[in-house]
RNA sequence: GGGGCGUUAGCUCAGUCGGUAGAGCAGUUGACUUUUAAUCAAUUGGUCGAGCGUUCGAAUCGCUCACGCCCCA
């Protein structure tokens, strides 16, 4: 038996049979699957022109109309029925009479289903409850549906099958649709916002023969012809960057990187991030940007700058708050003073104290960021950039003319959850070159997610790259604060799960 | 990695003390020309996530596993 059989045999059941006969049948009488129904009105414009035309009006001023659509909900009462469907853009309720189609279409009619995609045409009236339908007198069955859809009230409830079947879950679920309609606009509006401002969208390789740009574990594969392994991005900064020394001053990718990690309701091993970089900026200018780019998010796409998520309120009218790393670790845990943050010892010891667990590697600059993690992070529930991070885990970063032991760097916090990282770019090519040997020690000493040493990235930075600020931006964390979703699933169509049994 | 909860008809869910499977929707048949989760009557539909065990008997109790959700690391 081949596997479709078997696959097909198991998944059978009455209602699918039966579903499959009428197919049969209808295939008995010519093209069951035509594909010359052209529709030219859809429910959202249909509600616009005439949602708010009384009874009188439509009889008055007959309007004639043309749809696509999937049957949702049937209703039979004998020689008339109702039917609405769903199309792009919303529902639409038709009316359909054996007066008017004859006794044959309207018989064949009350065996089609829901799901069945069907196309029509007639005019628009309003019923005696005052809902906006269409009184056909052309119908036809564009697409039989084999399958059953979820119950009609209730829908599909079941998280799993959502996400595994998103299909059913779009077809279903008008919340879902809208999250991923808000998905499209947010990118949309990202897009417009850079390209406005001079900036050029350039996409750079996903396939690495060195993964650079962030501290992950990438994605390992194989190149067939060449026979070298290679690995799938984790950043396309050291790309984005090469461009930068080669002349344009200004450019963006919105595009997937990849990161060998697990599965949670905070990551997909892909998702979808911006990288932009402009020449002759600082990472202060870039915290000017990142602040005006989301105000403009939530005025324009949003449509109000106070967004709530999962129960918390974020007023992006309001200026961000701005913090050091020291700073902040010091707001949120009144016991600890700036002299424990100067040396490895004390650091330890407050670490030690807080149980906040440090390997043996870690030196001070890591340390403090351990702290900040643990005590301070979930707490930046308002807009908040985060800056001066310290060098050592700032590897691409400038440093800071001030203290050398901190970059000219920030991440950008809201509802507790890293969105944005952004720095004045490290553009001295022996800097480069030291940090990228202290990754490859701290790679050899076991650490899988430090970088590799990337020797054309340090022969493009010898060429002279401009001083340059750039950020990331996480958009499926930023998808999930403005459609208030609780899990990165709900604002990737396809998330990845594991595979079922 | 650890803990808790869940998995029963296509979908949404019940299932008592362990006694052999239930409802609503969907489907099928019939009635019904302004319904809208249409209504009314009848009716079909089950690998109770998988496996092992306890028992005369397991959806139910125990163990293992799979997947999902939540919490913790």
């Amino acid at each position: 038996m081949s596997e479709q059989d078997s696959v097909q045999e198991h998944d059978e059941n009455q209602l699918i049979t039966l579903r499959r006969e009428k197919l049969a049948a209808i295939r008995e009488q010519g093209v069951a699957f035509p594909n010359d129904f052209k529709p030219e009105n859809n429910a959202a414009d249909l509600e616009a022109a005439y949602g708010d035309k009384d009874k009188e009006w439509l009889a008055e001023n007959p309007a004639r109309v043309r749809v696509a659509g999937r049957i949702m909900l049937k209703r039979v009462m004998g020689k008339a029925s109702f039917i609405t469907i769903s199309d792009s853009t919303g529902r639409l309720q038709l009316y359909v009479q054996l007066a008017a189609l004859g006794e044959e279409l309207y018989e064949s009619f009350k065996g089609w289903d829901s799901g069945d995609i069907i196309g029509a045409s007639g005019v628009m009236f309003k019923t005696n409850k005052g809902e906006l339908s269409v009184k056909l007198d052309e119908l036809r069955l564009l697409t039989k549906s084999l399958r059953p859809l979820p119950e009609k009230f209730h829908g599909l409830t079941d998280h799993e099958q959502r996400y595994r079947q998103r299909y059913l879950d779009l077809i279903m679920s008008d919340e879902t649709r809208a999250t991923f309609k808000m998905r499209s606009k947010i990118v949309a509006y990202i897009r417009n916002y850079f390209m406005q401002r001079d900036f050029m969208e350039v996409e750079t390789p996903m396939l690495q023969v060195i993964p650079g740009g962030a501290t992950a574990r990438p994605f390992e594969t194989h190149h067939n012809a060449l026979d070298i392994d290679m690995y799938l991005r984790i950043a396309p900064e050291l790309y984005l960057k090469r461009l930068v020394v080669g002349g344009f001053d200004r450019v963006f990718e919105i595009n997937r990187n990849f990161r060998n990690e697990g599965l949670s309701t905070r990551h997909n091993p892909e998702f979808t991030m911006i990288e932009f970089y402009q020449a002759y900026a600082t990472y202060h200018d870039l915290m000017d940007t990142t602040e005006e780019l989301f105000r403009g998010l939530a005025n324009d796409v949003y449509g109000n700058t106070t967004v709530e998520y999962q129960g918390l309120t974020f007023d992006f009218d309001k200026p961000f708050v701005r913090m050091t790393m020291k700073e902040s670790i010091m707001h949120y845990n009144k016991d600890i003073e700036a002299a424990d943050l100067e040396t490895e010892y004390r650091a330890r010891l407050v670490a030690e104290k807080l149980g906040v667990h440090l390997k043996e590697s870690f030196g001070l600059g890591k340390i403090i960021t351990e702290l900040f993690d643990e005590i301070v992070e979930e707490n930046l529930n308002d807009p908040t950039f985060i800056t001066e991070y310290p060098a050592e885990v700032s590897p691409l970063a400038r440093r800071s003319d001030s203290d050398p032991f901190v970059t000219d760097r920030f991440e950008f916090f809201i509802g507790g959850r890293e969105i944005g990282n952004g720095f004045s770019e490290l553009n001295d090519a022996e800097d480069q070159a030291e940090r990228f040997h202290k990754q490859v020690a701290e790679k050899d000493g076991g650490d899988d997610e430090a970088m590799h040493f990337d020797e054309d990235y340090i022969h493009a930075l010898e060429y002279g790259m401009p001083p340059t600020a750039g950020e990331g931006i996480g958009i499926d964390r930023l998808v999930m604060l403005f459609t208030d979703a609780a899990s990165i699933r709900d604002v990737i169509l396809f998330p990845h799960m594991k595979p079922q049994a």
